[in-house]
RNA sequence: UGGGAUGUCGUCUAAUGGUAGGACAGCGGAUUCUGGUUCCGUAUGUGAGGGUUCAACUCCUUCCAUCCCAGCCA
């Protein structure tokens, strides 16, 4: 059931196994079932491209469920943030939202059969004595004093439980297993605790909540899951929830654990963001620096590359980091595809064309994007004082700089050839301005007599130019694997966000809208913010910069001029 | 040290007894009004040892390394 745009892996192979083998009569469904207490990053894109595009390249079904079985930790916030951020990545479940806490009475229910079949018991152990009893990695636990109550007596005690005549902790419900397991999960795992906290849909009707673990397989059940997809983390469970399974005699769920997704210069775990959020690292869930969907969306990348890099990456149970060059490569192939090209000058140099009219504005035809011919063309007005990057000058060129310099001819793109003839300096001798000459037979970029140019450079006209603050992103950390270190946010990179106040856009841009994304030529990819821009205010984030090769050379250089 | 899992180019992943392939990154070149894009070329890998076989990434075996599990978190 391969096709041209999902990679096969060895959980298709699978399923195509228990398709073809009938092991379930209808169709594959999955899910995804995130817990409902931070918001979702490219790792849980990476299961839900999964899950949800086996269930479509299937032919089969998927469902959103809120795993939402610890009411200290969740809130409504973020099942509106998870949702809203599964709908931007273009999945749609149509009505197939579900809630773990709408099978609190089933679940309840399924606790009682298991309390009649002798095979769950409430526990007056409190936590540190279930900790002794359990046994370490290496000893087998012991049996619970309280194991062998009666059914009659568990019975009345977890009506108890339920009825709020216990305070927190006095108690537990616990499935009876094997205290001796080699698998600690199966060692008398816990089904049920006291809570008396509200609860983000059920409010004060239960002060008693399912376990996770007594929760999860469960609910796959319910829904006729055919094939849960998760992390390697929980294929120590498997046989705990396979357990419950069998002893409540409900539909057999299949499975099957992958690798979660790693990727250089960032950290992926809820726990972590969580810390950088609070502590006031990032300003916000979706600061553009962070990987959550909300953060990436923010930064400007597309759905479309998302999911890309989500199959690109591939599938395994081993534990990998993937490079945040396959990333940003999956990023750069989209966008270029899709956005329109404009010119900005982040770091502006004035530049004054000695022999242009004063008073004159040439219109020039620029071209929207050279990847797709329907996007057009526009109009650059250009007159006599032009800004261009800081940058794009050098006063004494070092070998392989093609770019603007005393004496040399360059191409302002889409305008004409200029030669730099002289350069102004303050007192302290920094360059304030530089004075070129233009020449009129180049108009709209090349020369009738042939003649070539090195560089072609990117400029805006000074007297149209737009105001713009320009927010230029680099990674969250100084190391590859922040995770791996004691204290990750001690590799936090301070400079991951620089903020230019001054930078001069094209007057095109007036017209942009909050997300709308482009490409400033020969800088990269930027995104009008989604909540700070606005015309009277322009708010770009810098998404990704373009290929630089003229960087890559520079850094060999300094290296040279190091050893 | 009990149990579970995993080891293939620098990175991510194919090859399920029959030529170790792809992508990214790297390097070299061509094209280009973006040092972008595109195109072409190129180096690098089966954790180690032993065995079975005409043939082993694949099967057997002994090691080694890494990860997960001792929450009333998920």
């Amino acid at each position: 059931m391969e096709n041209e745009t999902h990679p096969t892996n060895f959980i298709r192979a699978i399923i195509d196994k228990d398709i073809e083998s009938g092991k379930y009569e209808k169709t594959v469904h999955t899910r995804f079932p995130p817990e409902p207490n931070g918001y979702l990053h490219i790792g849980h894109a990476k299961a839900i491209c999964l899950s949800y595009g086996i269930a479509e390249d299937y032919n089969g079904l998927y469902n959103l469920r809120f795993d939402d079985t610890n009411p200290v930790k969740e809130e409504t916030k973020y099942v509106e943030s998870i949702k809203a951020d599964i709908k931007w990545l273009g999945f749609d479940w149509e009505n197939r939202l579900y809630f773990a806490s709408d099978y609190f009475d089933t679940l309840y229910d399924y606790a009682v059969k298991l309390i009649k079949d002798g095979k769950a018991y409430v526990c007056d152990l409190n936590a540190e004595e279930i900790r002794e009893y359990r046994g370490t990695l290496t000893e087998a636990g012991k049996n619970s004093p309280y194991r062998n109550r009666t059914i009659e007596e568990n019975l009345e005690l977890f009506e108890k439980m339920r009825n709020g005549q216990f305070e927190n902790g006095k108690c537990t419900l616990r499935a009876k297993i094997d205290m001796a397991s080699p698998n600690i999960n199966l060692r008398d795992p816990i089904m049920y605790r006291i809570l008396h906290t509200n609860h983000h849909r059920t409010g004060d009707k239960w002060c008693i909540y399912p376990s996770y673990d007594f929760t999860h397989g469960q609910c796959d059940s319910l829904e006729n899951i055919t094939h849960s997809l998760c992390d390697i983390s929980f294929e120590n469970h498997r046989p705990l929830y396979n357990w419950f399974i069998e002893n409540l005699d409900i539909f057999p769920t299949t499975q099957i654990e992958f690798a979660r997704l790693n990727i250089t210069y960032t950290i992926m775990s809820k726990r972590k963001l969580r810390e950088l959020v609070e502590g006031n690292f990032v300003n916000s869930w979706d600061d553009p620096r962070l990987p959550t969907l909300s953060g990436l969306r923010r930064r400007g990348y597309s759905p479309t590359a998302i999911r890309n890099f989500c199959d690109k990456i591939g599938l395994a149970k081993r534990i990998s980091t993937v490079d945040l060059a396959l990333l940003e490569y999956t990023l750069r192939e989209d966008l270029n595809k899709i956005v329109p090209r404009v010119m900005a000058v982040l770091d502006p140099l004035k530049v004054i064309i000695d022999n242009f009219p004063e008073e004159q504005t040439d219109e020039m035809t620029a071209i929207n994007n050279p990847e797709d011919e329907s996007a057009g063309t526009r109009i650059v007005p250009f007159s006599k004082i032009l800004y261009i990057e800081k940058n794009d000058f050098m006063e004494e060129p070092p070998k392989k700089f093609f770019r603007l310099s005393p004496g040399r001819e360059i191409r302002l793109r889409y305008a004409y050839f200029v030669k730099c003839e002289s350069v102004d300096k303050d007192e302290t001798g920094n360059i304030t301005a530089i004075h070129c000459t233009y020449d009129p037979e180049t108009k709209g970029g090349s020369a009738p007599d042939g003649r070539k140019v090195k560089a072609t450079m990117h400029w805006v006209s000074a007297k149209h130019a737009i105001d713009a603050e320009i927010r230029l992103y680099d990674n969250l950390f100084t190391v590859q694997d922040p995770a791996a270190e004691d204290d990750f946010k001690d590799f936090v990179n301070p400079n991951s966000l620089k903020i230019l106040k001054n930078c001069k856009l094209e007057p095109s841009l007036k017209n942009a809208k909050p997300e709308e994304k482009f490409q400033f030529e020969r800088l990269g990819y930027f995104c009008a913010d989604r909540y700070d821009f606005s015309s009277e205010n322009p708010v770009f984030n810098r998404t990704v910069t373009l290929r630089d090769t003229w960087a890559k050379i520079q850094k060999q250089q300094n290296k040279k001029k190091k050893m």
